[in-house]
DNA sequence: AGGGCTTCCCGA
DNA sequence: CGGGAAGCCCTC
């Protein structure tokens, strides 16, 4: 017999498969979708059947050498998934299935056990026995309360006090035993089930009628309208017909709180999947679902692929959002792969969100997606009133970080006794640093951006290569001592908030304060707790977050999100506005959002405050007809990469050429032009837009691209199929 | 990807 | 002539 394999690295000039011979002492055991250790040139690596067959090649063929993990196996829907990725990213195979693997399985690791195991003692002789022993040594309390407790199960090595443990043994009453645990174990607590309402039982009934065949539906739910208790109800009746479910959540931080949710309801009947966990973690939830003996698994992106079989139902929550699609190797979207699993298990896929993108909307206005809408709050809440404050007259009064607007606002809150949101999508201190005297800017020598003050440490940092750099006072052009920081970052205004506000409690969270494991559930815990009067954060506090006391939210910068120079900036803004609007007088109080901008007549901000989704929808529309955008056209991105300013430039023109002679004709290749950050490390970056709307060429010609510069060594290209951003 | 074999260049 | 870096090619 002989096994076609792939070979771990994910290079292109290896995306073939090799035939092995597998040695008879392999035969029974060697199956597709196992990792094997095979000799390849002079060395020896890893690799992954993709298929078994006993005819006989023309070449000579070396032997499997072993096989790595005994115990696991990719299952057959799983192996077809990778080449649905492959086609559709372009990516390698092997690529393909390391994406879909989590580190303790990847094909490239060698570490072969992640169990983390616990010692037991357990007792090994008759109770008989044990209560002849008691009777003759009355003297030895320990031992005998050790024995008796053993009569109720086993007990944990390190809870027994060696002296007696030794003795027991001994006398061979007891024995040790080594057990794989696992490392994170829910508990049911029962939570009584909410029942659903009006809107929501009319949702939850449409999607119940086709539970049982594939289709799509959006869920378009205002923030606070039980979107959640519409899932929970929907995985319980899934899980009645013996069916599982998966939901996905945009990162890591919207986990804590759904998690928790599920797991007292569904207990341990729920797996958790993030990159936040650690490989034995996640190794150890993974194995959870391979073994069937969990129906529910709740994570982000990755979640998508594990190994859960007879699915009934895939839920997106906040499907708007752009964490769905990863931003390298493979650059899959989860809500793809979502489909394709659905489609794969004849179940629905439901995408859940207040502000849906665009694309899913007119889907939905197609009748692609079947709509479902949530239009009204839980209870009495209603939604909080938006103000929005002309920053160009508060710089005038000196205003540079709160208007007096927003600050009597803050006052009155905290009052009352209430909490207070405030957004700045940007961390660290200010976003540059520069010469009041002669305009000079510090710049990355080695990428086209400017360095990032961080003041704790003092340095100035490039976010793209990790140049670092001290801070000097003095310029370095003209010399004189004028360097000053320009700009705002979360880090900037805790400073002013709590100087501002020096009684009450400021918390801040973004990237820096959350990324110690732990750390996010403390702050959030802390905030339910109202051990904070004011919370700073970046968009990380604008998702999923219902905390009853937050009335106030408070936008410091709206500008930042909408000067982004991408096609999506405005529908980004509006989403990442009202979202965060939404925390704002979720149950009893009412809420307020103040919103800062030097744009106060712009048309996104306008419909933010009215809070008119469709109005937004039909405008951000109208735009993307007119400029040829998503969702009317399709688009490709293709970046062409080298150290040398030349090639890169000369390399993308050849690709345009040849492109706009290999496309359909309704196609528009746009470009080469250099590439937002135009240099990045010392590599130059150029850049083609293909949009599209039906093509039968293109992907041919993408792949033959892809395939001219597989061996060539100064140019590297990148394709991005659907790419989020241009 | 990475190891081995070939080539080519420079100093002695 | 020899060593070492650089390029090239192959891997079942």
């Amino acid at each position: 017999m002989y096994a076609d394999v792939l070979v771990q690295y994910g290079a292109k000039t290896l995306d073939r498969t090799f035939t092995y011979h597998i040695p008879d002492s392999l035969i029974d055991d060697v199956k597709v979708g196992m990792k094997v250790y095979v000799p390849f040139g002079a060395q020896k690596i890893n690799g992954f059947v993709v298929a078994i067959n006993d005819d006989k090649p023309n070449k000579e063929t070396k032997d499997i050498i072993a096989i790595v993990t005994k115990d696991f196996v990719l299952n057959s829907e799983l192996m077809e998934l990778g080449k649905y990725i492959q086609e559709k990213t372009l990516c390698s195979l092997i690529t393909a299935y390391q994406a879909m693997l989590p580190t303790a399985l990847k094909v490239n690791n060698s570490k072969e056990d992640y169990n983390l195991y616990k010692n037991y003692v357990y007792l090994s002789a008759s109770l008989t026995d044990v209560d002849t022993y008691i009777l003759h040594n009355m003297r030895s309390k320990r031992q005998i309360e050790i024995l008796e407790s053993l009569k109720n199960g086993p007990l944990l090595k390190k809870d027994i006090p060696s002296s007696s443990l030794e003795k027991l043994l001994a006398v061979g009453l007891v024995k040790c035993r080594k057990e794989s645990v696992y490392r994170i174990n829910p508990v049911c607590t029962d939570a009584k089930k909410r029942e659903l309402i009006d809107e929501q039982n009319v949702a939850f009934d449409a999607v119940v009628s086709k539970k049982n065949e594939y289709g799509v539906f959006l869920l378009h739910g205002v923030t606070g309208s039980g979107k959640t208790e519409v899932y929970m109800h929907l995985v319980a009746e899934v899980l009645k017909d013996g069916k599982r479910a998966i939901v996905l959540v945009p990162e890591i931080s919207l986990t804590t709180q759904i998690v928790k949710r599920f797991y007292e309801r569904f207990g341990e009947q729920v797996a958790i999947f993030h990159s936040n966990l650690s490989d034995g973690e996640k190794y150890d939830e993974y194995k959870k679902i391979m073994n069937d003996e969990v129906s529910i698994v709740v994570g982000t992106r990755s979640a998508i692929f594990t190994p859960l079989k007879n699915i009934g139902i895939i839920i997106i929550d906040e499907e708007h959002s752009s964490n769905y699609k990863q931003e390298n190797n493979p650059r899959y979207n989860a809500i793809d792969i979502a489909k394709w699993r659905a489609s794969y298990h004849k179940c629905p896929v439901i995408l859940g969100s207040a502000t849906p993108s665009l694309e899913s909307m007119a889907r939905a206005m197609k009748g692609v997606y079947n709509y479902l809408s949530l239009q009204n709050r839980i209870g009495n809440a209603k939604l909080p009133t938006i103000h929005i404050v002309d920053m160009a007259s508060e710089y005038k009064k000196r205003n540079m970080i709160l208007s007096d607007f927003l600050k009597e606002k803050i006052m009155g809150c905290l009052e009352r006794g209430e909490q207070i949101m405030l957004l700045l999508n940007r961390r660290g201190y200010s976003t540059i640093m520069m010469c009041q005297s002669c305009g000079y800017t510090y710049k990355c020598p080695h990428c086209d951006i400017t360095l990032t003050y961080h003041k704790s440490s003092n340095h100035l940092r490039c976010h793209y290569c990790g140049y670092t750099t001290f801070n000097s006072e003095i310029c370095p052009e003209c010399h004189e001592r004028a360097i000053r920081d320009y700009g705002l970052g979360t880090e900037k205004v805790e400073s002013y908030i709590k100087e501002l506000y020096p009684s009450y409690r400021v918390v801040r969270m973004d990237t820096d304060t959350t990324s110690r494991k732990g750390s996010y559930e403390k702050i959030i815990t802390n905030i339910e707790n109202h051990e904070y009067d004011i919370i700073i954060g970046t968009q990380m506090i604008s998702k999923g977050f219902d905390f009853p006391l937050v009335t106030l939210v408070g936008i410091i910068n709206a500008d930042e999100s909408l000067n982004i120079p991408d096609f999506r900036s405005g529908e980004n803004t509006f989403s990442l506005l009202s979202q965060v609007s939404g925390r704002a007088g979720r149950h009893d109080l009412p809420g307020e959002v103040v919103i800062q901008t030097f744009n106060p007549d712009n048309k996104t901000l306008r419909y933010v405050q009215k809070n008119d989704y469709l109005g937004n929808y039909k405008y951000e529309m109208n735009l993307r007809k007119q400029l040829r955008y998503p969702p009317y056209y399709y688009l490709v991105g293709i970046k062409v990469l080298s150290k040398n300013y030349e090639t890169a430039s000369k390399e993308a023109t050849k690709i345009a050429n040849y492109l706009r002679n290999n496309i359909s004709a309704s196609s528009i290749c746009l470009g080469p032009t250099t590439a937002r950050m135009f240099r990045i490390n010392n590599v130059y970056r150029f850049q083609l837009i293909v949009k599209y709307r039906q093509d039968d060429k293109l992907m041919d010609s993408l792949k033959y691209i892809d395939s001219e510069y597989v061996f060539n060594k100064d140019v590297n290209l990148e394709i991005d199929i659907d790419p989020l951003h241009i």
